[in-house]
RNA sequence: GCGGGAGUUGCCAAGCCUGGUCAAAGGCGUAGGGCUUAGGACCCUAUCUUUUAGGAGUUCAUGGGUUCAAAUCCCAUCUUCCGCACCA
């Protein structure tokens, strides 16, 4: 006897951890020396390839992690159990950037990151030290969660282990590229970026402090200007440009003269333009693609009282000759200073709308505020318009409102209303301008309609959210205007320190998903798919339509270089979308048998296109399977074919692993994966591989809470994977996952459930162990239900015919659950519905005191199905168990998943007789518990068997069965009998039949159909019809009629004195010796006998 | 804004697709009991209101509607969570 047979067959004992990793390593260590998940091509069975997205390893595995990984173990083990030859691998995603930027935290001796390594993750001070090297600290993660992975028990075939810097993972990668961009579904153009102009790199939310995602606000930047100079001003609202009447500058802010240009340098580019802006917007559009030289400087109180003239365009347009605007074409407009220009934001001169922009209405009051006679002034803006120059103050005077907008609820300047909905307000400094501005912004924008007279004709009409874009495309189509990028929530700072900016990068190459063709392609394969659950289907054809072109190349970070461009690396979500091929050849590539140098492109399109195997030979019935025809590719392959250098059986060998195993049956991952990794798994599939090739099946799962809340470093409540294994065991952290939540809800987790399931888990051991104590015929022989029936008497115990039935049904809802990934509802199924089925068993071979020997054959039998469907779930305890109940290694090796059938038919008429004497006994409690009597004689009348009750009974059951329900339709129905027309004098009672009938479940009802009499028995001829269409249900066909009477007779009394500690007596209705004192007997229906207790 | 969810009896959470088996699973909590006097261990019972006969009443965000019948289907409203790109 092997010695680890001997561990896991005994009970837990006192100290649980030690008795569950015993268990675990002992099955570990069996998996491992079988190869038990080492899957190879095998024509003889079918196959399900099945994966799991690829962990980043820049931490250890927490419970949020175990939770996709453990879905998409138990759905591997489930099909493995089915009979299925299943793939289910492993790898490690090394490429991008999040883990050189922990790196250098720990160069930089970051006391936060390395306080949570240490505290959260338990790395120790000595690895801490080593962390200063990238590749250090994936190596670490990587061990780290592959350790986690075998501990959980994951059924994974380690032998394709790879990570994503691998020299052939890389080849790989070159050969998916390339393709892509032979396909022309690559494309080159600028896009913006946050950038840390220190660091000289693209910035994201991992490379700011405080984890900030750099967003960005795109401003319309217009051009104004002064003295040969343009002035460019940026707006959020560039249709309010024909209200401009003024502009604005910070008086105390020192501005710059500067050359652009947008190619070339800024002095010496003969079309450079000179600009005025602040120091800040000239740093910044050096990042936006201009060149930018120094030309000296202004100081904005010089620019005050400048007058601006405005774009030309703006006075250019016949439409305005009709109502030329106050100052008529050509018109200049003053500069003016106000303290609320900020020259950090945008170019730092602002245009001013005093119509709709409540700012600039108050910085005009502000200036006008001295003027006599205005007793609307506002308080404490006296003192600061008795300093305003006079010039500047009769020159403020001068400019009048232009209203262009007209919004339900305002007036003509609607600015003014909302200023004056302030009391008391303050000047342009009053905080309260802020919220008003954003009030009415909003307002027109959404109701807002551009004026059809003066300035505006021209988009007359048109709604503010139209107009918006459409004036902003029509300045810049024009050249008058152009775009600005600047950081939103600025400042964003990179981790080293820097604030960040806007860069814009001219190089960019893009994947296009925004190709219609590709779209069609993927929707199509999207239709085709098992995606479950169906209801995120339309989310993933929705971001196939959203989807629009996509950077799949960076600057810095881990990866494979562009084959074309070695200045870029591949972007990391879009090295890791066909990868899963690659899986089919790594295992050629861990053992030797091709090396990264043979990898060539053409190897590809031979393993996985399938290209270059019929050229100038043998068969040619096999046409080329790439996705993308092209002769000259195959005869290339062909070509390279002859001259690799690599054996023809080693690439034949991996030629059929790929064919064996590809497409991918069911990719897993969790939610957050759809809007990007999944379905570019779809798209980039669909274009590179031929339809045969697309993949199958996609499986999502939300994500994990922990006791309600979600898991951050910083609420400390996140808690490693490995940890929770040493505390509680692999399986009970499985089962808590599972059960938690349905596949698309997040799940909450918490260490009570973990605990919950493993007494569970203990106890059921328990009782394998004490069942297989006692020995079992099918000890030793292979497991199944071949042993249920051991009774040596003739006629089996209803209860038992009972428990065989409920089993059967069980077992058939729990393979409908599992198939369709709805793992919680079968874990419930095996776990609680089978234990309380096990219950009433129990309780009923309790009440007739069968004897152990007795009940043990089925008792071993349905325990052994129901462990059988643990094992997907909890892998390791149901190896232990199945042991445990006698079953030899060989035996357990290959328990398969039970088969329904193997339970022999399931017993209609048992279940229905069961489920009545249940109601009978819930009735019984439900008087005593009204009544509050100490019973001492229970008596039963049941509905006489001859009875118009029954006919009744029966014809109503027939039309409920047939979907008429309502009292209309059935009296109807039984008017048409000819024999039962006596229900008219009873409507009472039909009602309470519908009733009684609605009450049940349908099968309940098919039985009771079966069961109520042979057909026809109550019919006078004629309507065969409906009989004939009911007889076969229940399978009680040819059997007796089932008597309530005899069953309840013989059942009901030992059950009832066991339950309720009285003797009971059971009559039918029309007995003549019957015991009714208190005429209870005549209230008997159908299946719903009357009781009297005294 | 665009898109996708969710709102159930003290809490968490099933059920809704396929209307009647739903006063509504399961877990937690609470109360009582047992295990006989260690345990944050285990087991049983109860847990919307009402009821001295198995019954009745009122519930499943809110308001309408469809139906013999609605937590479940339809419409509207309110509240709330998540994703929106170069980032794994």
């Amino acid at each position: 006897m092997a010695p680890d047979t001997t561990i896991t067959a005994a009970a837990p004992g006192k100290n649980s951890p030690d008795w569950w990793r015993s268990v675990e390593s002992a099955c570990q260590g069996r998996w491992a020396d079988s190869k038990a998940f080492e899957a190879e091509p095998d024509d003889s069975r079918p196959k399900k390839f099945i994966t799991v997205a690829y962990p980043y390893p820049n931490s250890p595995q927490h419970i949020g992690h175990g939770r996709t990984y453990t879905l998409a173990d138990v759905h591997a083990r489930f099909w493995r159990l089915r009979g299925y030859n299943v793939l289910f691998p492993m790898g490690f995603h090394y490429t991008g950037t999040p883990i050189l930027g922990m790196a250098r935290r720990v160069q930089d001796k970051d006391a936060e990151l390395i306080g949570n390594l240490r505290d959260i993750y338990g790395v120790s001070e000595r690895d801490i030290g080593t962390f200063a090297d990238p590749l250090t600290i994936a190596r670490y993660f990587h061990n780290e969660i592959k350790m986690g992975m075998k501990e959980m028990g994951y059924s994974i075939d380690w032998r394709r282990e790879f990570t994503t810097i691998d020299p052939a993972y890389s080849k790989f990668v070159e050969w998916q590229i390339s393709t892509l961009r032979r396909l022309n579904l690559i494309i080159q153009g600028s896009h913006p970026v946050g950038w840390c102009p220190k660091d000289q790199n693209p910035v994201s939310q991992h490379d700011t402090l405080g984890d900030v995602e750099p967003a960005f606000t795109e401003y319309v930047m217009i051009k104004f200007a002064v003295d040969g100079y343009a002035v460019p001003v940026a707006t959020l609202r560039p249709e309010t440009v024909f209200g401009v009447t003024n502009l604005w500058v910070n008086p105390d802010t020192t501005y710059r003269k500067v050359a652009v240009s947008r190619d070339g340098d800024g002095g010496n580019d003969p079309k450079a333009e000179k600009w005025i802006v602040s120091a800040e917007c000239a740093y910044k559009l050096g990042f936006l693609g201009y060149a930018v030289r120094d030309e000296g400087e202004i100081a904005g109180s010089d620019l005050v009282g400048e007058m601006a003239s405005e774009p030309e365009l703006l006075y250019q347009q016949p439409q305005q000759q009709q109502q030329p605007r106050s100052n008529g074409p050509g018109r200049k407009i003053p500069v003016l200073p106000a303290k609320f220009v900020e020259p950090g934001t945008g170019t730092g001169i602002v245009m001013s709308v005093p119509a709709h922009a409540p700012y600039d209405w108050q910085a005009l009051r502000d200036l006008q505020g001295s003027r006599d006679g205005d007793d609307s002034i506002p308080q404490g803006s006296s003192a600061a318009a008795a300093a305003v120059a006079p010039p500047v103050k009769s020159l403020a005077a001068s400019v009048l409102p232009i209203s262009i907008i007209r919004t339900d609820g305002y007036g003509d300047v609607p600015a003014a209303d909302a200023v004056s909905a302030i009391p008391d307000c303050e000047g342009q400094s009053d905080p309260r301008l802020e919220p008003a501005t954003k009030e009415l912004y909003s307002k027109e924008f959404y109701e807002g309609v551009m004026s059809r007279d003066g300035p505006t004709a021209q988009f007359g009409g048109m709604p503010v959210r139209e107009a918006k874009d459409a004036v902003g495309a029509w300045l810049a189509d024009s050249g008058c205007a152009e775009a600005f990028l600047e950081i939103a929530d600025a400042p964003v700072r990179c981790r080293c320190g820097s604030e960040c900016v806007v860069k814009v990068l001219n190089d960019q190459w893009f994947l296009n998903y925004g190709d219609p063709k590709w779209k069609e392609a993927a929707h199509g394969c999207l239709n085709g798919m098992d995606i479950l659950p169906d209801e995120i289907r339309q989310e993933f054809a929705h971001v196939v339509d959203w989807l629009h072109e996509r950077a799949c190349a960076r600057q810095h970070g881990l990866g494979t270089k562009l084959p074309w461009d070695d200045n870029w690396i591949v972007e990391s979500l879009s090295d890791s979308v066909i990868y899963m091929a690659y899986y089919t050849i790594s295992r050629f590539v861990n053992d030797g048998t091709v090396t990264p140098e043979q990898m060539v492109p053409e190897f590809f399109e031979y393993v996985m296109a399938g290209r270059g195997r019929n050229i100038g030979g043998a068969d040619g019935a096999d046409p080329p399977s790439g996705g993308n025809p092209d002769e000259n590719l195959d005869a290339a392959v062909a070509k390279w074919r002859s001259e690799s250098g690599i054996p023809d059986d080693a690439l034949e060998a991996m030629r059929r692993e790929f064919e064996y195993f590809y497409p991918v049956d069911y990719r897993h991952s969790g939610r957050d994966l759809v809007p990007n990794h999944l379905t570019f798994f779809v798209l980039n599939h669909v274009a590179i591989f031929s339809q045969e090739m697309w993949p199958r099946g996609i499986v999502v799962n939300g994500s994990v809470l922990m006791d309600g809340s979600k898991m951050s470093k910083s609420m400390g409540n996140i808690i490693p994977l490995r940890k929770a294994i040493r505390e509680f065991g692999a399986d009970p952290i499985r089962l808590a996952i599972i059960i938690s939540a349905e596949l698309l809800q997040d799940a909450d987790f918490n260490m009570e459930s973990v605990h919950g399931m493993r007494s569970k888990l203990e106890a059921m051991h328990a009782e394998c162990v004490r069942l297989g104590e006692r020995g079992g015929e099918g000890e030793g022989g292979s497991v199944g239900l071949g042993d249920a029936n051991t009774r040596q008497d003739a006629a089996p115990s209803p209860e038992d015919v009972w428990l065989l039935s409920r089993m059967r049904q069980i077992t058939s809802s729990v393979s409908e659950s599992m198939e369709k990934m709805r793992l919680r509802e079968a874990l419930h199924l095996v776990l609680f519905e089978t234990e309380s089925v096990l219950q009433w068993h129990a309780r009923r071979a309790a009440a007739k005191r069968r004897l152990e020997s007795d009940t043990h054959g089925i008792l071993r039998a349905v325990t052994t199905t129901r462990v059988t469907m643990l094992q997907p779930f909890a892998p390791h305890v149901a190896e232990s168990m199945l042991e445990a109940l006698g079953y030899s290694h060989e035996a357990r090796a290959v328990a398969a998943w039970p088969a329904p059938a193997g339970l022999g038919p399931a017993d209609h008429a048992a279940l229905q007789a069961e489920s009545l004497l249940k109601s009978v006994l819930d009735d019984i409690a439900s008087i005593l518990k009204v009544t509050k009597i100490t019973p001492s004689r229970i008596i039963l009348y049941v509905s006489g068997d001859g009875s118009p009750k029954r006919a009744i009974y029966r014809n109503v059951l027939q039309s409920v069965l047939g979907g008429e329900s309502s009292m209309k339709q059935v009296m109807g129905g039984l008017m048409s009998r000819s024999d039962a027309a006596y229900a008219k004098k009873m409507p009472e009672y039909v009602q309470k039949a519908i009733a009684d009938i609605l009450s049940d479940p349908v099968t309940i009802r098919e039985a009771r159909l079966a069961a109520s009499g042979p057909a026809g028995d109550s019919d006078n001829g004629g309507d065969g019809d409906a009989d004939d269409a009911t007889s076969g249900t229940g399978g009680t066909a040819g059997q007796e009629p089932f008597s309530e009477s005899s069953f309840l007779a013989s059942e009901l009394p030992g059950i009832a004195l066991a339950t309720f500690g009285a003797k009971t007596d059971v009559y039918s209705e029309g007995d003549p010796d019957i015991y009714d004192p208190q005429s209870k007997a005549r209230h008997a229906r159908p299946f719903k006998p009357a009781i009297f207790i005294e």
